[in-house]
RNA sequence: GGGCGCUUAGCUCAGCCGGUUCAGAGCACCUGCCUUACAAGCAGGGGGUCACUGGUUCGAAUCCAGUAGCGCCCA
């Protein structure tokens, strides 16, 4: 069979993709084998795939197709959640464009909406994540608003209302203008943005013509003041507190406060307070007992209670009230200022902190355990040091708000009574039944109840996800929660270490008793060389399709892996792909050596070729043992390099080198099988890497039973092996490097044979074992063991061992001694530092005795070689003293 | 402002419970090669005062303290 001289990955990788999917090596239903589960951070259901993705994608796949060639019943979970700010915004800019509001449609009509966009457009990732070769189980795919998990995140309410850990109540929530909804903190993304501090004067209000002055960075809210405040220990403003100072434009008399909050230094050390629209605002006007005037409508315009600008948007009314101000000579003056401003995370609009009434649940309780399974190292972290960040963030919890004013997502069970006395439960009929007997209503009917208009935030449905997905929620007993339940990785963004994963972990212990995964792998951000986050919005991605397209499925897995340790941020380059790309031909080419040769039965295995197998048999073992521990410890990256210098540079560069049998030659039945079997082990050991040429390699390596794959081939064990020999041959490549050197210092061209000579030396038995593999490599007319110089020969030094190549032409003295005095001075330099050690008392008295033994071993080691030097340096006729 | 972490070759990173010829890997770079598996390649090679200052120690990239710069989280 001919095979073409470059992979192209399209055709197969989709080939095989298919093939894996028909013959079900993805699905999983539990059994009598151990488990192995990952579900996946489900990614949001209007997404497309990212770079963040696809490093997090291709993570979960290397180790879930290990684990299932490792023999584990392997499932990886997918699914989508349903990002109600996001796919509510989605839906209601598609509404308008076809002329329809939001707002003169029903709820349910909104929903159909939805549900339909959903089923048309959304899971598109899910298709994205097959080219990169996912080989999650597809006929389980979850999604956060199916029914099971719909119901599952309503219970989840009503268990934690009836425990008394949910609760309503005003507080100062993240409002987003435009989406109209209130935002968790982490859904707020602060931006440093030039503004300018206004310097603002308030007359004293007894109309002694004094007042104070202050500074604020937004203007309009001046209309919602209710104090202006100092610091108690500034003297300045001392003879001012207690008095009042009327607001600028509306007149309004408020009282001049004194907190320590104040900076003194800030600004002019008096700050108007305004309780309805800033946090620390509010919580001075609680300590002070302020009234709390709110000027701003949901939609970012000013309400009736700001008395001007009444219906005007907010940014508009700060240039319209600047301009007034200043006319009005209340403007002190203006000064260029740098703050952080919070944007929402979804609709990139201002948040306005406002008071609201919101669902909050109670965080401090369910913390409490969530923090300990991870001190204690019942969930560990990869790599651990996030441990410190979680810690710290669990130790500093606050209370989440869990109501969102939209109506795609889980609406919230509570039911309002015609009183507007609350009830909770699962649904409709349960809080009819709760209402009538807690209220002793016996002629309440049900259509009486008004259930809250609002849902719950996305991330209080995620966080039941390695449960709800196998319904584990509602039946705590069923065989999949029992089987795959906890799950044992999860590969996330430390982004979400505490929205998500601490919540996560939160849940399982409250709702399934036990801990929802058992490790932690957070990977890195994907940045561009700028070191800028990848994202759609700057345009700094590359479009990852597009990379399968150019590099291949696994060119790409490769990229994203090599440079990406656990917790550290990737910054991409296309070259990291090319540079995956580039080994994936690299192992075509090997295929199409060894499938070149031509097989002779009669020809028995040469010397060079048995070294050479029991050579690479215990390098391949010795890789093996190393990349295990890789995986053990989740260095990915790492177990990935020692794969990929297993096969490059031990495999092809050497190994396929020494058994080549010359062109046009066949090779012996055994070597080919003993080669063939090489191959195939490597290619288990890269298929969770790369699945798709490793398939296809796999399959050219032998003939294969219908349905036999890789992808479930056994995961290779590391047998014994011999160390020594692997040294041994370390040893002989340095005499291969410096007879190539030779060759090629002296233009000798590789065709023309050599002969080699080594020198003996008393204290030192010549090991014949690669004598067969060097003279090969180096094309050498043989080896030969001499008592003396040989005349005209090129002398070389490896070890304490002395080579001599003899040559046609004469060689230059003088070169040759310049570079045997080139290492003379090195080992003079070595010998001499270990000798200071050696000659320190307190050294060979304090050090441990292996220390000291080593020590005198490099000593050894290094005189005989200095001795070996100045021989060859004497007999060049020349002194080693310059 | 508070907390956590980082700084090792041009780039990305290993090494860090002191002691292997301890200064490593991949990529990039340089030199020579189209040697019939592979130029998406082969062979060879150069390159770092381990951020800085001080301390502990027989011995420090590794432990301690301080300084500078960077990053993340929280306010």
């Amino acid at each position: 069979m001919e095979i073409p001289s470059k992979y192209s990955p399209a055709a197969t990788e989709s080939r095989w993709y298919q093939y894996w999917m028909d013959q079900g090596f993805f699905r999983s239903v539990p059994d009598d084998r151990e488990p192995y589960c990952i579900v996946i951070p489900p990614p949001n259901v209007t997404g497309v795939l990212h770079m963040g993705h696809m490093l997090n994608n291709t993570l979960q796949d290397v180790l879930v197709r290990r684990a299932r060639m490792q023999g584990k019943n392997t499932l990886w979970l997918p699914g989508t959640d349903h990002a109600s700010i996001a796919t509510e915004a989605k839906v209601v800019a598609r509404l308008r464009e076809q002329g329809i509001g939001k707002s003169s449609i029903t709820r349910e009509e909104f929903l159909q909406h939805a549900w339909e966009w959903k089923e048309k457009h959304g899971g598109i990732i899910l298709e994205q994540l097959k080219k990169l070769g996912a080989s999650c189980d597809w006929e389980r795919t979850r999604f956060t608003m199916d029914e099971a998990l719909y119901e599952s995140v309503i219970r989840a309410f009503v268990h934690l209302y009836d425990k008394g850990l949910i609760y309503r109540g005003v507080r100062m929530v993240n409002w987003d203008p435009r989406a109209l909804t209130a935002l968790s903190d982490e859904e707020v993304i602060y931006r440093e943005i030039q503004s300018k501090l206004y310097y603002i004067r308030y007359p004293l209000a007894d109309q002694s013509g004094e007042g104070l002055v202050i500074a604020t960075t937004r203007p309009e809210t001046i209309l919602g003041d209710t104090a202006v405040c100092v610091n108690p220990a500034d003297e300045r403003f001392r003879h001012l507190v207690g008095k009042k100072v009327l607001v600028p434009l509306i007149d309004r008399p408020v009282p001049v406060i004194e907190d320590d909050y104040v900076d003194m230094e800030f600004g002019t050390g008096c700050l108007k307070i305004t309780p309805a629209h800033d946090i620390n605002d509010y919580e001075i006007g609680l300590r002070h007992r302020l009234e709390t005037i709110d000027i701003f409508n949901d939609n970012g315009t000013l309400n009736e209670a700001a008395i001007l600008y009444v219906g005007e948007e907010r940014f508009a009314v700060r240039e319209k009230i600047i301009a007034e101000l200043q006319e009005k000579r209340y403007l002190v003056k203006t000064e260029d200022y740098v703050n952080k401003v919070g944007f929402s995370e979804r609709t990139d609009e201002v948040i306005e902190p406002k008071l609201s009434l919101q669902w909050f649940l109670k965080m401090k309780e369910l913390a409490t355990p969530a923090l300990e399974v991870v001190i204690n190292d019942t969930i560990r972290f990869h790599p651990s040091k996030f441990k410190n960040t979680y810690r710290y963030w669990m130790e500093n919890v606050r209370d989440w708000c869990i109501s969102r004013q939209l109506w795609w997502g889980h609406r919230i069970p509570a039911y309002y009574l015609p009183g507007n006395e609350v009830v909770v439960a699962v649904n409709r009929e349960e809080a009819y039944e709760k209402a009538r007997k807690q209220y002793g209503l016996p002629d309440l009917r049900p259509e009486d109840l008004r259930q809250d208009e609002d849902v719950l935030d996305t991330w209080f449905s995620s966080w039941l996800w390695p449960i709800s997905v196998f319904d584990g929620i509602r039946c705590p007993d069923n065989p999949d929660i029992r089987y795959y339940y906890p799950t044992n990785d999860l590969v996330t963004a430390p982004e979400i270490l505490f929205f998500w994963v601490a919540r996560m972990i939160m849940a399982g212990l409250e709702f399934a008793g036990d801990i929802p995964f058992r490790n932690v792998y957070l990977t890195g951000i994907v940045r561009d060389k700028l070191g800028r986050k990848m994202s759609k919005s700057l345009g700094n991605s590359p479009e990852p399709l597009e990379l399968i397209r150019k590099y291949g499925a696994d060119g790409v897995r490769v990229g994203m892996l090599l440079t990406s340790p656990a917790g550290n941020d990737l910054p991409f380059d296309e070259v990291l792909c090319e540079q995956g790309r580039n080994f994936s031909n690299k192992i075509w080419n090997a295929l199409r050596l060894v499938r070149g040769w031509k097989e002779d039965e009669g020809t028995v295995q040469p010397d060079h070729c048995r070294v050479s197998v029991r050579w690479f048999d215990a390098r391949l073992n010795s890789a093996i043992r190393f990349i295990d521990e890789q995986f053990f410890k989740y260095r990915i990256s790492d177990a990935l390099m020692a794969v990929y210098k297993l096969i490059w540079d031990d495999f092809c560069s050497w190994y396929l080198e020494m058994i080549k049998p010359p062109f046009g030659s066949p090779v012996d039945p055994v070597t080919l099988k003993q080669t063939t079997g090489f191959f195939e082990t490597l290619m288990k050991l890269l298929h969770p890497f790369m699945p798709f040429i490793t398939e296809e390699i796999w399959h050219h390596l032998g003939m294969r039973d219908d349905g036999e794959c890789i992808i479930a081939a056994p995961w290779p064990g590391a047998s014994a092996f011999d160390p020594e020999l692997i040294d041994l041959f370390e040893k002989e490549t340095r005499v291969i490097i410096a007879l190539r050197n030779l060759r090629s210092d002296r233009n000798i061209p590789p065709r023309e044979p050599i002969a080699l000579l080594v020198r003996k030396n008393m204290d030192e038995i010549p090991d014949h074992t690669f004598d067969s593999v060097i003279i090969k490599l180096c094309n050498l007319s043989g080896i030969s063991y001499v008592d003396r110089k040989p005349d005209n020969a090129a002398p070389f030094v490896v070890g304490k061992t002395e080579f001599f190549v003899p040559l046609e032409q004469s060689l230059d003295p003088e070169a040759e001694r310049a570079r045997l005095m080139e290492e003379l001075k090195y080992m003079s330099g070595f010998l001499n530092s270990v000798m200071k050690k050696l000659g320190n008392d307190r050294f060979v008295s304090n050090a441990p005795a292996e220390v000291v033994e080593r020590e005198q071993k490099k000593k050894a080691d290094a005189e005989a070689r200095i001795g070996v030097l100045e021989k060859q340096i004497e007999m060049l006729g020349g002194s080693f003293t310059g």
